[in-house]
DNA sequence: CAGCTTTAATTGTCTGACAAATGAATTCTT
DNA sequence: AAGAATTCATTTGTCAGACAATTAAAGCTG
């Protein structure tokens, strides 16, 4: 951790950045606990406030956590993916609602994953998995069921075709894509129609997926997306028949 | 914006929670001021240290950015991708280097995602796409090249690749996978005989995606993550040959 | 009207203080 | 001596008030 800083930009930033490069380099280890706030203060040669707006900015990235009391202070956050998984929803939600990423652009991107996936989850997906997969399907073909809970399930089943993966990265990569789009699918799960056309797709990526068909399993997303963007096409046209 | 906050959590992380949600929910627009520190102190009746700490806590994550002076303050920021990139790449390499994910893990899911951009790419890539991995297989192939030169240009190739699908979606997700396991791509570079082998499958690719085949561009890739991750089980199990 | 100065607003930083939490040491009780 | 209650020291959380630095706008001056 350097303690000699350069000037121009402001000191909390500067102190933040060296902590949190002792972090990434392995200066700091996990759950080790930094120097309290009054050392870092005579370290750095700032005031109290100042290294606690530093300590701030790397707690909003989960880099550290404090805990008060006596044997308290700063301690080096082991990174959970369920953090991650957060901080990307939060992200994409942000992209998405500002405007930077378009529907389309942001469903082809989950497609592409998604199908990205689709082999190694046909691979190494478990019964649970399977299972999953087959009561959501199950749920969504109930009539009775509202726009906002079918959709619920059209995520779980999505996350647990991704999680069939077996790979934590993929996983985590696309929860934020699936997350972040669901209040605009919600808007195109309206019609009994399109979720009939829904259920049958799911049903032959879960049959592909049982069998370990990797080929069926494709064409099958392929058809989801192709189906979605257009049905979003619609929706965004204002023809709701 | 709420102003009455519960009791339990720190009041700077609720009121970050708090300006958080508008932004999010559209209350605060882009490019929008927030009320200065002083008001917020009031309005939320906190004093400006605790305010200011909640404020740090959303510039560390993009959210708003501050400026000083007469008509300074803070204001809404607009997400760009590069802010994005940035984040994502800090999360992916702490996964990593916390042992939190495997370098197969991300390997595969590196290329995983690769192959999902590939067909994409084959469609979309721009002249430019082409020329620059056109130059960098170029550069690959220079035998004077130090092995970090060599991993750049790795880099610039499978970017132009994946950027050549022309979705920044894919490209953000993208950009945490590949730059977080550069350094460890470094060590498997090593010899000439890998180079050698990694180039053809460069040109391999770039000569699919100019031909707009993608199947061919999937082989070579997936002809790539074999060898890739074979040979980082190599290095890792010590043997140098 | 152009250029300079002043001014007001705002963030950045500092000082010093007290409150709250919490584990550890201490004391008291049995 | 063992266990329970208490005190204590340490550390983060919060507050109040102050001054410095910055910046755009208003005012002044030639």
């Amino acid at each position: 951790m350097k303690t000699d800083l350069e000037a121009s930009r402001e000191l909390s930033v500067q102190i933040a950045e060296a902590i949190r490069d002792a972090i990434v380099n392995g200066t700091l280890m996990v759950d080790e606990r930094l120097p309290s706030e009054a050392e870092l203060s005579e370290k750095f040669n700032v005031s109290r406030p100042t290294v606690r707006e530093a300590l701030k900015r790397l707690a909003a990235q989960n880099l550290i956590r404090t805990q008060r009391g006596a044997t308290g202070g700063a301690f080096v956050n082991r990174l959970r993916f369920e953090d991650a998984y957060g901080q990307q929803i939060t992200t994409s939600t942000l992209l998405l609602s500002m405007n930077e990423v378009g529907f389309e652009t942001a469903c082809e991107a989950r497609y592409a994953l998604e199908r990205a996936c689709a082999p190694l989850s046909a691979k190494r997906r478990t019964r649970d998995h399977l299972a999953t997969m087959r009561a959501e399907i199950h749920r969504q073909s109930q009539p009775g069921l509202s726009d906002e809970a079918f959709c619920a399930s059209d995520v779980a089943f999505h996350r647990a075709l991704v999680d069939g993966a077996g790979n934590p990265v993929l996983s985590y990569q696309l929860a934020g894509a699936i997350e972040a789009i669901e209040p605009l699918m919600n808007m195109i799960t309206f019609s009994a129609r399109s979720r009939e056309q829904i259920v049958a797709l799911h049903t032959e990526i879960a049959d592909a997926i049982e069998a370990g068909n990797s080929g069926q399993a494709d064409r099958a997303l392929q058809s989801l997306s192709t189906y979605t963007v257009a049905l979003a096409r619609d929706v965004a046209a204002g023809k709701r028949g």
